[in-house]
RNA sequence: GGUGAGGUGGGUGAGAGGCUUAAACCAACAGUUUGCUAAACUGUCGUACCCGAUAGGGUACCGGGGGUUCGAAUCCCCCCCUCACCGCCA
């Protein structure tokens, strides 16, 4: 959610930058400032009116404590005329600020000065790659083709036992997950992440204050009965650890990583491009959360864009960043890179991480702020990023590195997995 | 699942219709004193919003929502959460 006191003060600005995500913003913004401007003349006249029924409230103890009756009556007989206009107002108050709010909510975040306007996602911007998919083999056989033959990872099985998309990992498939997951554990806590086990399930509270509900809520599934989302994603839970916290200026940036399953509905996703491990309502993921100062959050994202472009190296894997364009970013983001590993049998680029700065849109709705050295509570700034999903990279590793009998494993992993190859 | 006890500022915790502007203590911060640290003393010390150029003034908030009353942290109703014990259980 947009800070209200920034629309106010620099209305031109977050016009402009709304606008690179293709929304008709001057429509938008207008309305909130009237609305808010309505709010502020009738909280004026409320708080007046509420003032003189407290003044004529302890006129009347005084007075009866004094034992004049008669005048006492005289203010309680005014006080109920103020009472009725009081409620009036309250009413009014409440109704407006319910506008304001929800027109606040269906806002996404304004684009940070160095994204591009765009519609999709062919107006991305490719900031770096690293390897060339030219050099990868040509006639690679799919990943899920490559698993099956190796017998590591069971599509069939897991459709039995729940359904499509909730794949089962077998032997040396199983074991390539765990080593994945420590690995990256491993690489992020040495890098100073703070690793962290959060809950798979979170309440209403949570998913709203990240940013998912309402937006989002048929994406996630959800446990009627106890009324909880199982998270899909890390971020969910980690960030709202922050709920409501006010932190010491010193103690930031707080800097955690978090090993979780992941569950997504993907309603009305099906077709060619999900098939195998490319898209699945469960997969891992391990995924880094930064709580930031607002004047270090760019540099931060910066410097966990290197972060994970370090993972992708060690891994060898061929890869490229994208900084997104204005229509293709998330509501909440205010800046994102995409990290896109490239398939060498499906010949296109697999996303497999997704870094963003949300600046104080999150922070905003959390409530999460710090004290800054004039004793003022500002607002942080909240950053996330995969590091890594394991499907699509599992993807590229299989595709990249078969050699028609055995897949070759990078040699970081090996200490974790116990075997440099599976065949 | 059963029974009971509770939710008050950063923490502990008093307050039981108007003398509360929420006591007191602890923590924190600033100052005085001081070789340094500590101690002592003095002062500051919740959040949000509104009015105001500033100084300052106002309103709301005692888990949440309703109600009674001229007036509610305090009385009534509903809900939520936490803790303890019992039962079940990895």
């Amino acid at each position: 959610m947009l800070v209200l006191q920034d629309i106010r003060d620099h209305k031109e600005r977050i016009i402009e930058a709304l606008k690179k995500r293709n929304l008709d913003a001057d429509a938008l913004i207008n309305q909130v400032i009237e609305a808010d401007a309505r709010r502020r003349a009738i909280q004026t006249e409320l708080d007046q009116n509420r003032n003189e029924a407290n003044s004529i409230g302890k006129q009347v103890g005084q007075l009866q404590r004094e034992g004049r009756k008669d005048e006492a009556q005289i203010l309680m007989q005014k006080s109920a005329a103020l009472k009725e206009s009081i409620k009036q107002l309250t009413d009014q108050l409440r109704e407006t600020e319910e506008q304001l709010r929800e027109l606040l909510l269906t806002i996404p975040n304004a684009p940070a000065a160095l994204v591009k306007p765009g519609k999709s996602a062919d107006d991305n911007e490719i900031v770096a790659t690293w390897g060339d998919p030219a050099t990868l083999p040509d006639d690679a056989l799919p990943h899920w083709e490559i698993a099956k033959k190796l017998d590591i990872i069971d599509f069939e099985l897991g459709v039995k036992v729940t359904g499509s998309g909730f794949p089962v990992y077998k032997g040396k498939g199983a074991r390539l997950q765990r080593a994945l997951i420590n690995y990256f554990l491993d690489y992020n806590t040495r890098a100073g992440y703070q690793e962290v086990q959060p809950p798979h399930f979170v309440n209403e509270a949570s998913g709203f204050g990240t940013g998912q509900l309402p937006d989002k809520e048929g994406q996630m599934y959800y446990i009627e009965k106890d009324q909880l989302y199982a998270i899909p994603t890390a971020e969910v839970p980690v960030t709202n650890f922050y709920r409501d916290v006010i932190l010491m200026e010193g103690e930031l940036p707080h800097k955690l990583t978090a090993y979780t399953p992941c569950f997504r509905r993907e309603a009305g996703s099906y077709g060619a491009h999900v098939r195998g491990l490319n898209r699945l309502h469960q997969f891992d993921k391990v995924e880094i959360v930064v709580i930031s100062h607002p004047e270090r959050s760019y540099a931060l994202l910066d410097e966990m864009v290197e972060h994970v472009a370090g993972l992708l190296r060690s891994l060898g894997l061929t890869y490229r960043i994208l900084r997104l364009c204005g229509g293709d970013m998330g509501f909440a983001s205010a800046m994102t890179y995409d990290f896109e590993v490239w398939s060498a049998a499906q010949k296109r680029w697999l996303e497999v991480s997704s870094v963003s700065n949300f600046e104080s849109f999150q922070a905003n709705r959390l409530q999460l702020r710090f004290k800054d050295g004039d004793g003022r509570n500002r607002l942080c700034h909240t950053l996330n990023g995969s590091s890594l999903a394991l499907p699509r990279v599992v993807a590229a590793l299989l595709e990249n590195n078969f050699d028609g009998q055995r897949v070759h494993l990078p040699e970081v992993l090996h200490s974790y997995t116990g075997f440099t190859a599976i065949d």
